[in-house]
DNA sequence: GACCAGGGCGGCC
DNA sequence: GGCCGCCATGGT
């Protein structure tokens, strides 16, 4: 897929690899709603963006552009990954179909650690309403809208504010993790392999497996990764499995099969048996 | 009013 | 190591 960086965003040329609602509706990402012209706008970090539809493709209007580059994956050659995944089985045709736009966005760790701690046990509409109470109290105002709070920002914050912003069980998770900036910070997780990075992820509190996957999926951009939960369990069942395992197993088998295009085919499974339907 | 949601924790064996 | 009850909250 082509793109041209302009001064005032970026223009995506065709629209068979950029779907903006299979990209931000797919669960990977909390924050982002549709404006009075029904266009897309989404925030990551400090940072904004709105997509804009036209004839041959999209304009995606913003001030940090080399960011959204990065943050949209436009470097990455999506028809040639769902070159690779075709013909596995009908039913991934059938999702790599429904959501054919999708690309794996490059989130900010820390925000995406956050959000996949209160995504646990919790559904995408109440994940979406928590961080954004939790944005527009401790954000920084950018005008029209509130960043997501630094890190220095949301290490002041207690497990009382965290329960009044609706985070449930979840808020204790949340006010400790200040006590793993360290393990956050300094951590190369990017040199790591996978597996390791996930044994240092799981030592923080609230995340477990899947979460850590999501946080190396979408934080970390590894994609040898293969989330599994409820809706991923579901679809392993009627599609893939046959003895009963746990959800790490699953996660296992799934990887030891796809490799490195676990993390897109995940994505593109979750988005047709957890969204579409 | 029960059931469910992009699960994880702690206790138990 | 694996299993299991419990956990807050908002939507259906």
């Amino acid at each position: 897929m082509q793109y041209e960086k302009k001064s005032d965003g970026i223009r995506i040329i065709g629209k068979e690899d950029f779907n903006p609602e299979h990209i931000l509706e797919c669960g990977q990402i909390f924050r982002y709603k549709k404006n009075s012209l029904g266009e897309y706008v989404v925030y990551s970090k400090e940072y904004c963006a709105v997509i804009k539809e036209d004839n041959d493709g999209y304009f995606i209007k913003t001030k940090a552009v080399d960011y959204f580059v990065n943050f949209f994956d436009l470097q990455t050659d999506y028809s040639n990954i769902k070159k690779q995944l075709n013909n596995i089985a009908p039913y991934v045709n059938e999702a790599i179909e429904s959501g054919h736009g999708i690309r794996i966005l490059r989130g900010d760790l820390f925000e995406i650690i956050v959000s996949f701690i209160i995504s646990a046990n919790n559904n995408i509409k109440r994940i979406k309403l928590i961080i954004e109470r939790l944005c527009e109290r401790v954000g920084t105002n950018m005008g029209n809208y509130y960043a997501f709070p630094t890190m220095e920002q949301f290490f002041e914050l207690d497990e009382k504010f965290f329960k009044e912003i609706g985070a449930g069980y979840r808020a204790s998770y949340l006010a400790s993790l200040k006590n793993e900036f360290d393990l956050i910070l300094f951590n190369n997780f990017s040199a790591m392999s996978s597996d390791i990075a996930r044994d240092n992820l799981i030592k923080i509190k609230g995340v477990g497996p899947k979460v850590a996957d999501c946080i190396l999926l979408f934080g970390l951009y590894k994609t040898d990764v293969f989330p599994v939960d409820v809706w991923m369990e579901r679809v392993y069942y009627e599609q893939f499995g046959n003895v009963q395992l746990t959800r790490p197993q699953i996660s296992k088998d799934l990887t030891n099969r796809f490799g490195c295009l676990s993390g897109y085919l995940q994505q593109y499974l979750f988005y047709h048996r957890a969204i579409k339907k």
